[in-house]
This record gives C-alpha cells, sequence and structure tokens, in this order.
DNA sequence: GAAAGTTTTTGATAAATATCAAAAAACAAC
DNA sequence: GTTGTTTTTTGATATTTATCAAAAACTTTC
C-alpha cells in the first residue's frame, strides 16, 4: 500500500497535499538483511514500509534484543531518536525484500507547517502507536513466559511465519531456549 | 502550574484560546485515596493535575498492578480508553490531595476542529508520552529486578517519598517482597 | 495513647526461567 | 547434493524471583 492511500485513512489528502508529500518522499527497494540506520547514528528519516518486514533491535551486554517488529503499511524508525533528535539506539534492519518510501525529519516538520491539517495526522498515529506500546507493556509486567507467547500469537500471528524464534523469543524477553521449550509443550 | 501555563510550552496560546480552554475546563480540589475512574467505567475525561500526585493500576487475580503515576503538571486518564472510546481497564485514584482540571473527551475532539494549531499540542504530548513509555518499556524487557528499582530511582526520584512501597513494586513488575529485599541490601 | 488497620520486613520453600554446553535440524552457497 | 553456516532443540544445573506465612513497624482514629 502506498503511503498517500494510507494516510487517507486519517484525513482527506487535497491533490496539493498529495503532490507535496510524493515530493519529499523517496521509495527504495532494499534487499533482506539491510541494515538502514546503525546503533548511535542519526535518525532523522521515517520509513513507511510500502512491503516487507523490519525491527528494530539493540545489543545488551552483546546480546541482540528485540525491539519492535514492523511490517507493510506501517511506519518504522527509531521514534526515540526521530523525536528528541538524538542518536539511535536501535539497529533498524530489513527481514524481508521491503519497499521502504521515507521522508526526513525536516521535511515533515516543514509538512506540518505548511499543511496543518497534518498535524492530526500525526498526532493520531502517535496515538495509535501509544496504545500497542502500553498494550505490550502489560503484556511485559507481570506476565509468564507462556502468556507472553500466546498473546503475541494473537497480536501479531504473522510473526510466527516471518520471524525467527529468536527474534521473537527477545522481544517478548524471554531467552530462545525458554521459548522453544514452550513451543514444544503439546 | 495551570493547564495554560503548561500548554504554553507548546505552542503560544493566544487570548481567544485561553478563554476557550477555560471555559470546556472545571477544576476540582480531590482529597487523597478518591477514586476518579473506575474500572469498566467509560473514561471520557482527561485530568491535568494542578497539584498532587495520581495513579493508574489494574487488577490481575485480585492483586493491584499500578500502571502508572502521574504528578504535578502531568496529565492522567486511562489513554486507552479516551482514545479508542472503549471502558477503562483502570482504576485512577488520588494518592495525595490534588487538584485536578478536566476536559472531557468531546471537547477536547472540538478545540481540535475550532483551533487546529491544538492539534499540534496533542501531537506533542502524545510524542513525549510515547517516549517514556518507551523508556519504561526497556527497563522491563531484560532487567533483574535490582536494575528496575535503580532505573526507576533515577527517572521518577519523587516517588521514593511519595508513593508506597507496595505501588512502586507491582509499578516496576515486582512483587514488595522482592523490593523490600532488594532495598534491605547494604 | 490504645486499638485497629495498613504497610513493610523477614524467613522458608517452591517455581520459573536463565545459563552453559552440545547435538540436531534447517537453510544457504557453491 | 555436499559443505559450511545459522537456527533450533535438548539436557543439566544455577539463579532469580514468587509465594506463603508470620512478625514487626508504622499510621490512623477515636
Amino acid at each position: 500500500m502506498s503511503i498517500i492511500t494510507h494516510l487517507s485513512n486519517f484525513i482527506t489528502i487535497s491533490k496539493l497535499l498529495e503532490s507535496e508529500i510524493n515530493a519529499i518522499s523517496k521509495t527504495h527497494t532494499i534487499s533482506k538483511g539491510t541494515i538502514v540506520i546503525n546503533n548511535n547514528e542519526r535518525c532523522d528519516t521515517i520509513f513507511f514500509i510500502k512491503s516487507g518486514l523490519m525491527r528494530g533491535y539493540y545489543l545488551d551486554d552483546g546480546k541482540e534484543v528485540t525491539n519492535w517488529f514492523a511490517k507493510e503499511s506501517e511506519f518504522a524508525t527509531c521514534f526515540y531518536a526521530f523525536i528528541t533528535n538524538k542518536n539511535s539506539f536501535e539497529i533498524i534492519e530489513t527481514l524481508e525484500d521491503s519497499e521502504l518510501t521515507q521522508i526526513s525529519s525536516s521535511s515533515l516538520q516543514n509538512l506540518y507547517t505548511r499543511f496543518p491539517e497534518t498535524e492530526r495526522i500525526g498526532r493520531i498515529i502517535t496515538e495509535n502507536y501509544y496504545i500497542k506500546l502500553e498494550e505490550r507493556l502489560l503484556n511485559l509486567q507481570f506476565k509468564t513466559a507462556k502468556e507472553r507467547y500466546q498473546s503475541l500469537i494473537i497480536s501479531k500471528p504473522f510473526l510466527l511465519q516471518r520471524a525467527s524464534l529468536g527474534h521473537i523469543a527477545s522481544y517478548i524477553g524471554i531467552t530462545q531456549e525458554t521459548l522453544s521449550r514452550i513451543r514444544a509443550e503439546k
């Protein structure tokens, strides 16, 4: 799905706004396993995933901890860095061949100012991401390894086919050995 | 701090907007221990805390799990319910005598439409809350009980004086016995 | 300031999960 | 299709944290 089609879910996109968005965005095809943002690097780009799958992870004592997955029709960036203008604490990579539409932070700020109706899109999208993050946090706070996994199956079933066991395990805050044993039960 | 002063941090508030915000908000003094939103109740109000301390918690197997604390100059509501128009999964209470400025969801939606510049405030505030939530999640994902507590001391030191051990323990996802033992070390 | 209620601490034990190591399986590249 | 690489599984053990129970320390109320 194109970014214009996606944004049309939130407000009516005028022809003028559409051409402006097309002018400030670029779409690239990126092959699986490419790191698009590295740790401690400036992260002033937001990616709209036209097709494909990505993840953000960080290193904790040398071990990769997956912080998020994003699939087609979702946005991906180090939100922390993008919003605060600090360096990325995450490494962002494609897990499948992907088509990514990218917009720079400065272009987006310009867009907000020149097309104030886009502020609403920004607000609503941020609200939706907030809700999802909160749901995820509730699943970490006092749940057992098994409950976390069952909850993931419901909220992100596509990951079972598309992400590796190790990536999934660290996403739900458990080791891959534990997840393997959970899967082996019955 | 009044809500007008607080919002001035994000955009310039015109006299007209100021009087509009004052017209749609009401400020009440609420005594400590009052439940302002109950579990499974409609939550179409957002509270700006002029002074005081609040928390949101839910019941898991009969046990209270604190989901958030909010102090003076912060907003409090069941964001999930407020944004999605569903019922609150949280119980929201004052932990100290508090002055609360409240605005209804419908008034806020009106404000967004009639004063489009307020969309920006909504977006930026939501972004900031998102960042804080993400930081919190990172502290739950793979940290030990002790690390979580040390991290809390840095991010919310005021809680040590103002919230009980049990409330703090469930907020960081551990039992109060474990937190008591952590405090006793050294 | 005594009684009742609440919160915090302490102890003993159980349960869940991590860690380390190695084998097995799956996948990729030539 | 054989070789090398990565991912997943399995086993043995250690560690962390929860659970249950009771005592101690604080608070609140009359």
